[in-house]
RNA sequence: GCACCCAUAGUGAAGUGGAUAUCACUACAGUCUUCGGAACUGUCAUCGGGGGUUCGAAUCCCUCUGGGUGCACCA
């Protein structure tokens, strides 16, 4: 629509004689001023020494000559804005093809097949699943899905570290703490694995001998050398079973592991390959990175320590090449929290020293998220330890049973839609602001039922699905002969959802979605509230019923967009 | 010390250089009683301070203040 407006007040612009190239189409802060405005006769006027509104009044006067039968009015207004006006029949024919063709609605082909990799949750086997991997996973999900949505061909790749220090100490943990993995439950064992962790994390810290033990079980560990390594397969296997549960409940399935442990040895090649073609250099018995002698916003690295173990920025070099070469991604998109920003800078850097020829640095792309905060002190899990991923669902999902206790369900519905809704109440809680923010997370809002919460939105859907069912059953037939127009703001709205989602995802923004979807289901429940939409007395119900299904269609859609399911019924 | 990010009602957020800064929660005042568990109306912000660019700034630039993060062998 804004393209056709565009082009059609381009063309209009140039029969009036001004020639400023494509003309400023925008949005309307405030609805009642036209469906759509322009502010190009403010921005040229100067350019032709005209006053704003002169220019705007000529541009319109040659729009009346012959107005396309979308447009129902233009106007101008201000100092010079020039307003346009959608004609009725173009919002019903939003409804018609959201109604044939819902799936497709808000499409783009933006990313025409591209091959996109995207990167996201990055837990650490032997540590718990924290609220940081929580939020990576909601946001990469959700970015994956927009990216498929408008055209890209997704692979979802997730890089868990299974080696390295944290390993060591977790392991060296567990030993002290006699050696086996207790629990009954996957669950339940990695749990003991995260306690064990802490515990040896805390000897570390303060004990210089277990320090120097802890060193060199890392590095025998990866040497593969470890007197340890049916406890290392184990606590793996088991860590790693724990975080495919929680995928599963998140609704996340990977299409693509790569893992630390696999990545060690070809990064510690690559290091000293291109130390050879002059990329890296040796100091103190490490080898290094100067990424400040290419760009003066970064710092040097090491890269492999002096007792030749490669860190981090090494095992990321492999992953890229491993990716690159794997899968010949078009575009490659990290997300990890700020923390990591600064550091994956250099790592870019580096590629692009090495590789100068290949365009890999020009293809990747890091996406930071901040931290999440808790709205009140009050926030502990039930084992009264740290807030985890799984404790954070596990809770939000008890506390959606208790809500729902005096519904009428069976036990095993209300199972599936406390998890459902409990997993949308922390999503939504992560996915409606800025993804680069700190996120302050209220519990109790998060699992409302109204307000600004993944509920609300669940449920204002299953609302606008219970009226199509609903008429049905009153056997009152959809269709759109009669509109009316109590449901205007509703289908200016709905127009709007392929902005929405063309912006999120181009700007790899999930919140324009929530944001969008607040805006609906409130217009919605408020058209709800306000009207009786099912009558058999009504001639425009069945208009009415149709914007419902329409609502229901896009609400559903940006959901699974944000990565949230819709139960039948709440 | 250097670098990067952030600052919008009581609270949490949105805001593409454009007209009267939007939404949610809370509070207070009023209206109303449902197709699915309430809804609706009203009140509450000189967009951290100060300069600048522009016809026009919450948005761009500079500066100050206040927060966050990162800077050599963790990831």
């Amino acid at each position: 629509m804004k393209e056709l407006l565009q082009t059609f007040l381009e063309e209009t612009m140039l029969k009036a004689g001004y020639m400023v190239g494509k003309p400023e189409i925008t949005y309307p802060k405030e609805s009642g001023r036209g469906d759509y405005m322009s502010s190009t006769a403010l921005s040229i006027s100067k350019q032709y020494g005209k006053a704003p509104k002169v220019i705007a009044e000529t541009i319109v006067a040659e729009m009346q000559k012959a107005l396309p039968p979308y447009i129902s009015s233009v106007d101008v207004a201000g100092p010079g804005f020039i307003n346009f006006h959608l004609s009725r029949d173009y919002y019903t024919s939003i409804l018609e093809f959201i109604l044939r063709d819902g799936e497709h609605f808000g499409k783009s082909d933006i990313f025409d097949n591209k091959k996109v990799i995207v990167e996201y949750t990055q837990p650490n086997p032997f540590k718990p699943f924290h609220i940081g991997h929580l939020m990576s996973n909601a946001i990469g999900e959700s970015i994956a899905r927009l990216v498929e949505f408008h055209g890209g061909q997704v692979t979802r790749a997730n890089y868990q570290g299974d080696i390295g220090l944290h390993v060591a100490i977790a392991i060296y943990g567990i030993v002290k703490k006699g050696g086996q993995i207790l629990g009954n439950s996957v669950s339940e064992k990695a749990n003991f694995i995260g306690e064990c962790y802490s515990y040896g994390n805390s000897i570390y810290e303060k004990d210089e001998v277990a320090k120097a033990e802890i060193d060199v079980l890392n590095k025998k560990l990866y040497e593969k050398t470890s007197d340890y390594t049916a406890l290392y397969d184990e606590g793996r296997k088991v860590t790693l079973e724990a975080f495919e549960a929680l995928y599963a409940i998140l609704g996340t399935k990977f299409d693509k592991y790569y893992f630390e442990s696999e990545m060690a040895t070809r990064g510690a090649e690559l290091v000293r390959e291109y130390k050879d073609k002059g990329v890296f250099e040796d100091s103190e018995g490490a080898i290094i990175f100067h990424a400040e002698k290419h760009n003066l916003k970064l710092h040097t690295r090491v890269f492999l320590t002096s007792n030749g173990l490669p860190l981090y920025d090494a095992k990321e070099l492999a992953l890229t090449v491993t990716k690159f070469t794997e899968l010949e991604p078009d575009l490659s998109i990290v997300t990890t929290a700020v923390e990591q920003k600064d550091y994956m800078d250099v790592v870019t850097e580096a590629i692009r020293q090495m590789f100068p020829s290949e365009n890999y640095a020009e293809r990747m792309e890091h996406i930071t998220h901040g931290m999440m905060r808790f709205a009140t002190g009050k926030m502990s899990s039930r084992l009264g330890n740290v807030v985890t991923g799984e404790s954070l669902i596990r809770d939000a999902k008890e506390a959606i049973m208790t809500i729902t206790k005096d519904r009428e369900f069976t036990h095993d519905e209300r199972e599936v839609v406390a998890e459902a809704v409990g997993v949308a109440a922390v999503k939504y809680s992560i996915l409606r602001s800025n993804i680069g923010m700190d996120i302050i997370y209220d519990f109790d809002k998060s699992i409302s039922f109204d307000g600004d919460s993944g509920p609300y939105l669940q449920y204002a859907t299953t609302r606008a699905r219970a009226i199509c069912r609903k008429s049905e059953e009153a056997s009152i037939k959809t269709h759109l002969h009669n509109p009316t127009d109590v449901t205007l703001p509703i289908e200016r709205i709905l127009e709007r959802f392929p902005f929405a989602s063309l912006r999120a995802v181009e700007e790899r923004q999930p919140h324009h979605i929530a944001t969008y979807l607040m805006e609906l289901a409130g217009a919605f429940n408020f058209f709800y509230a306000t009207e009786t939409i099912i009558d058999a007395e009504d001639p425009t119900s069945s208009y009415k019923i149709a914007v419902s299904g329409a609502v229901a269609t896009v609400l559903t859609k940006g959901l699974h967009l944000l990565g949230l399911k819709v139960p039948a019924k709440m």
